[in-house]
DNA sequence: TTGAAAGCGGTACCAG
DNA sequence: CTGGTACCGCTTTCAA
């Protein structure tokens, strides 16, 4: 491995020169410089990062830690997150817990092994308490979901507003059985987006008819599970969560069932095969890009601030999800069924 | 931020023994043990992997660089990646170039400063002569596209075999005129494709009409501009690339036409609504999750082993795509337009 | 402008 | 089984 001192040899310059040449640490001789880039490059020389955050005492990575990177949801995040470090010179460093609570420990250990600069969770389900001492290590961020255990920064989505705008949408055209397809409670998620079902119908003046309400992990196989089995009263159908849509549409439309025809269908999320789901699929749109975007932006710039500001505020910022209506969604007089 | 000192005073031990206690190094007492491990986690002590990185001349990172984090084909590489390292106690860097041959190089460097143990890439187009310097330091292969330059390990599939099989399943059935859309051939695999597109012609003693083939980026909008503009002698499509298969069914979706009543259409890739797309679509399924799991467990295996073979022999493995035939594509003589 | 030297936090060798 | 110590590669005083 080529290191500063094979250049200082290399040149007949000392480590310390060589060093302040390469970086714009500190003064060297514009001559001396060219000659010792052009050493670097010739031998190849990359520095040691790891060297570099010893001594500095601080790193240059950044870490994300999601349950699971194939979900659109988070790949985004992992996008945005990675290209705002890109532009500042910061790695980013990727770790996937699927929503395990001890994997999501071990990968929040290994990052502040890493001395990361700053970090953000997509926290699962019975997030361990010893996260917590990990978590105040450096600039920390929760995303989308929130562990109450965790009093610390959190960017995420206004759930119960969504849900509830969904939910209302529905009974304004004259449903009155709804099934839901919720995560559990225990993901933070799960349990706003459920309150803002049940909300829905209060506001209605509406009984909720608990056998309704589906919960599960989310994923792709509790989607199809949760319509699986429909009532025959049924008459629409709310898929909240991205795996739960998935694996909602995927069992409907292996059933051979009518949309809108037999039954309503609402759905959450961004891909781009929904908007062309039988003509369009009604859902519910998280503004994902903003959230990261913020959410980043936010994590980066508390870098390098710790103490600067003696106890910085918790930071809890919610973005509105959007209702876009599309052909899934019609009044339950018209059903053919 | 807690050290070994701090544990070595604590206890009243050497840093030594604290280190040998702590890690399955050296001898020590299970009674020091006991106590050692009680004051680390007292204290909040997590081992920084960079002091060790150093001292080991070897790290616990492995890192993946890809064009598109969002694009599932390599959210399930990095999936299956990460889940291999953890498996190990690795840890896992993820790298995003956006198919820009800059800041890939950047990546690739950066994954050196950071002295990754192992690494793969999956270059873009015009990869930069550089690489090759920075490829050699450590572990490394290629996956999926191929550059020319860089001699290293190779995981990828037989590209040219998916499209033969796919252009001949068309021509069987009776099309002639076919439009392909296909990525550039700056991009290795946009080359294969294209190739196996001409070869299925050959075969069959046919023409191939260049001016049905459309390349460019591998992008949703690259995609539907493939499409926006089919001349009516054309009978079938295929969207050679993931992609590129969701602008392509995106712009035909808005377009109305009837599939495969008007036009037929082969895909490509493992999206779950390719298979309730118009009934299920014709596609060409490359076995990602064979290629990623072959490619993690080769790369973890030349971990340490640098310099035990004194000059492993190159591997270049490629895997055969499916051709998954649905509802999309039948013969020309059956469509109604 | 440059060089000498200390030190970041672990690890590993050697002596006790 | 334990302690002392040198050292990994880089940065940063401090002195020259």
């Amino acid at each position: 491995m080529v290191t500063i001192k094979d250049i200082a040899e290399e040149t007949g310059l000392s480590p310390a020169t060589v060093a302040r040449a390469l970086g714009d640490n500190g003064p060297a001789r514009p001559e001396t410089r060219r000659k010792v880039r052009e050493a670097a490059d010739r031998l190849g020389y990359v520095a040691s990062s790891a060297a570099r955050s010893m001594r500095r005492q601080s790193s240059n990575m950044v870490g994300l830690v999601v349950p699971d990177i194939t979900n659109r949801f988070y790949s985004e995040m992992a996008r945005i997150m990675a290209a705002a470090c890109d532009a500042r010179g910061l790695h980013f460093l990727l770790a996937v817990t699927d929503d395990d609570p001890n994997r999501e420990l071990q990968q929040m250990r290994a990052m502040v092994a890493a001395r990361v600069a700053a970090v953000a969770l997509v926290p699962g389900p019975d997030t361990r308490l010893e996260l917590n001492a990990l978590a105040i290590r450096q600039p920390f961020t929760q995303l989308v979901r929130r562990s109450r255990e965790l009093p610390t920064d959190w960017f995420g989505f206004d759930e119960e507003e969504g849900l509830r705008q969904a939910t209302e949408h529905l009974l304004d055209l004259g449903h009155r059985h709804i099934l839901l397809a919720c995560s559990a409670d225990r993901y933070s998620t799960g349990g706003a987006r459920q309150k803002g079902f049940r909300e829905a119908y209060a506001r209605r003046g509406l009984a909720v008819d608990a056998d309704l309400i589906r919960t599960g992990a989310p994923l792709v196989s509790s989607g199809r599970s949760a319509v699986a089995d429909i009532p025959s009263h049924v008459t629409a159908i709310i898929a909240a969560g991205t795996m739960l849509t998935e694996g909602a549409a995927d069992a409907l439309s292996r059933s051979g069932r009518r949309i809108p025809g037999d039954i309503s269908f609402v759905g959450f999320g961004l891909e781009r095969w929904h908007t062309w789901w039988h003509g369009g699929m009604t859902r519910i749109v998280p503004p994902v890009d903003f959230l990261a975007a913020a959410s980043a932006e936010h994590l980066l710039a508390r870098i390098g601030q710790i103490g600067s500001d003696p106890l910085p505020e918790v930071v809890e910022k919610s973005y509105r999800s959007n209702l876009s209506v599309g052909q899934t969604t019609r009044s339950p007089a018209s059903h053919t069924g």
